[in-house]
RNA sequence: GCGCCCGUAGCUCAGCUGGAUAGAGUGCCUGGCUUCGAACCAGGAUGUCGGGAGUUCGAGUCUUCCCGGGCGCACCA
């Protein structure tokens, strides 16, 4: 990478320029020493703003230290130094050197912007939605995240398992059955907290084709008057009198919802590696299961106490606003308890990192995990939290707020009938995760520059269609002047690996997404102002290699944001 | 009340560990298709970076206090 061997020249010349006036160096200053890309092409390729940070370690003016270092800098690839402004050094690539780059890239290929500089195996959790109804809008953007932060992480070497926590014990999931069974076969019921979706009245139709009528009369006697009370009695009357039909409802309708989220997943090409059921964390009455485990090394390591009967984590010792209980006053695992479990599981499957990502409205559990996460993991182990904000819909200015009666968000599959899957995860992704987003369902269905999605797809168009009428000569000639002429294609094309490096790093896709854009109008105005299929063999040569190049580069980074190029519109 | 996130052009948003003149798109105005796809391009206008104070060579970026908006504060999942 050019800039990694500027860098290093960079660093050498300042530590001469140290030595040279008898001052000593720390490491953490020499950190500081180093290059960026730049901007425009008056300030060259590369900038590096090290001399008015050093001002005040070398008791010098920049600009004096600027002359001294520039002056040890010499490299055959380097054609002008500049000192500019308050002491910045810019410096400027020779065109052959970066021609002899740009036919390099071509040769790498769809590799081009992949490295291998991060080592290590990452667990991304993303999605986790329980599985009690179809994913909504806002499950969405999450999992359009997650895979995009996926395929950046890889793209610089790291070892990614994708996965889906399903929670497919507990009282929702009851709550779920009970509602299943109600709809095949009570005639009247009071509907208050159960599931009421078609989906569900689809699988209650099912299930009572499948499983044929019960053997007796549903007889609740007399319900309570609260509705969560009401429900708890519902769920255990079936559980003990129509133990088999219940056992049988509660798995068909887990694994039919479950194959609901997996089919909207796969149209949005998003796919996990593993599916964890919560169910798998065992019990704690067993040693051997994990929530047993999680629960041994809490408490073996005095990070807990008893009060009212509940065994209590001490999380305040971590940063968390109160202490939290694992196990209830009459025995029973908490729900926070088999997260704990869970990330005991992630701790034993030896990843090194641990990321998780929530929607925003779960930025509360991030202290108690993480204390739990500490507390068990292996020296090695972080955790890290990703939050995404809020979906909101706009169709002709009128914020979309529930898509039912029954305050259900808007479905992620019928946003994706009326939209497709590609401009939606074009726009989920365009804006940072935790900023809040407007979704403007008109923007997503304009086929014009105003839809940025169309945009990016109609200079990639435009490169296809060029590329289908002739193709770059590697072996004749280019016109140097074309490459200058091209700065920013050009430099955005050298560099990309290390932007997508930091892009990944960093944990930004939208970045990303900015810079598709940001190359997109560069090409279109390329474009319109040189004709590539021209007279003049080596200026159409040349250009050809540009639009090449172009080419690559969005394939590349669609690939990343998990976006099919089109090639015709 | 406590905690987290957000506040940048009329609107939707970028702005890298503090760096050169705060940027795109949209909307508004003006030009450009006999020619590689005009689903496009070129040009013009647009700012108290929510407000105050502080840190320093330098602050949209860091600290602190206000203001405004969103979310969360269970022995629910």
């Amino acid at each position: 990478m050019i800039l990694n061997e500027l860098n290093q020249l960079l660093k050498e010349s300042v530590a001469k320029v140290a030595t040279k006036n008898a001052l000593t160096f720390e490491q953490k200053l020499l950190e500081q020493v180093e290059f960026e890309i730049s901007a425009e092409q008056l300030r060259g390729d590369y900038a590096s703003s090290c001399c008015l940070k050093l001002a005040k370690h070398f008791n010098k003016k920049p600009v004096e230290i600027a002359e001294h270092v520039a002056a040890n800098l010499d490299d055959s690839m380097i054609s002008e130094i500049r000192i500019e402004g308050p002491g910045f050094i810019n410096v400027f690539i020779t065109p052959e050197t970066k021609g002899a780059l740009l036919k390099d890239i071509l040769t790498h290929g769809d590799s081009w912007g992949a490295t291998k500089d991060c080592t290590g195996k990452i667990l991304l959790e993303f999605v986790s939605s329980n599985p009690t109804g179809p994913l909504h809008v806002g499950h969405g953007r999450g999992a359009v995240l997650g895979m995009a932060i996926a395929n950046l992480l890889e793209n610089i070497g790291y070892e990614v398992t994708k996965e889906y926590y399903v929670n497919d014990a507990g009282r929702q999931i009851s709550i779920l059955t009970s509602s299943v069974l109600l709809n095949a076969y009570v005639e009247d019921f009071d509907p208050d907290g159960t599931y009421e979706g078609t989906y569900v009245k689809e699988l209650a139709e099912r299930f009572k084709s499948k499983f044929g009528a019960l053997d007796k009369e549903v007889d609740f006697g007399s319900l309570d008057e609260d509705k969560d009370i009401r429900l708890d009695t519902i769920s255990a009357y079936f559980k003990s009198e129509f133990k088999q039909a219940w056992e049988e409802a509660n798995e068909f309708s887990v694994s039919e919802i479950l194959n609901l989220i997996k089919k909207d997943l796969q149209k949005f090409n998003i796919v996990h590696d593993h599916w964890f059921h919560e169910s798998s964390l065992g019990v704690v009455e067993d040693d051997k299961s994990d929530l047993s485990k999680a629960l041994k090394i809490i408490k073996d390591r005095e990070h807990t106490y008893n009060k009212d009967g509940a065994e209590w984590f001490k999380t305040t010792e971590f940063g968390d606003d109160k202490d939290r209980v694992l196990l209830r006053e009459n025995g029973e695992p908490t729900y926070y308890l088999t997260d704990v479990g869970y990330h005991k599981n992630k701790i034993d499957r030896n990843f090194d990192a641990c990321i998780n990502i929530f929607g925003a409205d779960h930025h509360g559990y991030i202290p108690r995990l993480t204390a739990a996460f500490d507390v068990m993991k292996k020296d090695h182990q972080n955790i890290e939290f990703l939050l995404y904000q809020l979906v909101n819909l706009y169709e002709q200015g009128v914020k979309k707020t529930m898509s039912t009666r029954r305050g259900e968000y808007f479905s992620l599959s019928e946003l994706r009938e009326d939209l497709g899957p590609d401009v939606i995860k074009f726009f989920f992704l365009e804006k940072k995760s935790d900023h809040p987003m407007d979704f403007d369902m008109d923007l997503a269905k304009d086929e014009s520059k105003n839809n940025p999605y169309f945009y990016a797809q109609y200079a990639y168009v435009r490169c296809c269609s060029i590329l289908s009428k002739a193709t770059f000569d590697p072996n004749s000639e280019i016109d140097l002047k074309e490459i200058e002429n091209c700065f920013e294609i050009v430099s955005k094309t050298i560099n990309y690996p290390l932007v997508l490096k930091e892009y990944a790093l960093e944990r930004s896709p939208h970045s990303l997404v900015h810079f598709v854009k940001d190359f997109s109008a560069t090409f279109h105005s390329f474009y319109e102002q040189n004709p590539v299929l021209c007279e003049d063999k080596v200026t159409s040569n040349s250009r050809l290699l540009i639009t090449s190049i172009t080419k690559q580069i969005l394939k590349n980074s669609f690939k990343i944001l998990n976006v099919e190029p089109l090639e015709k519109m």
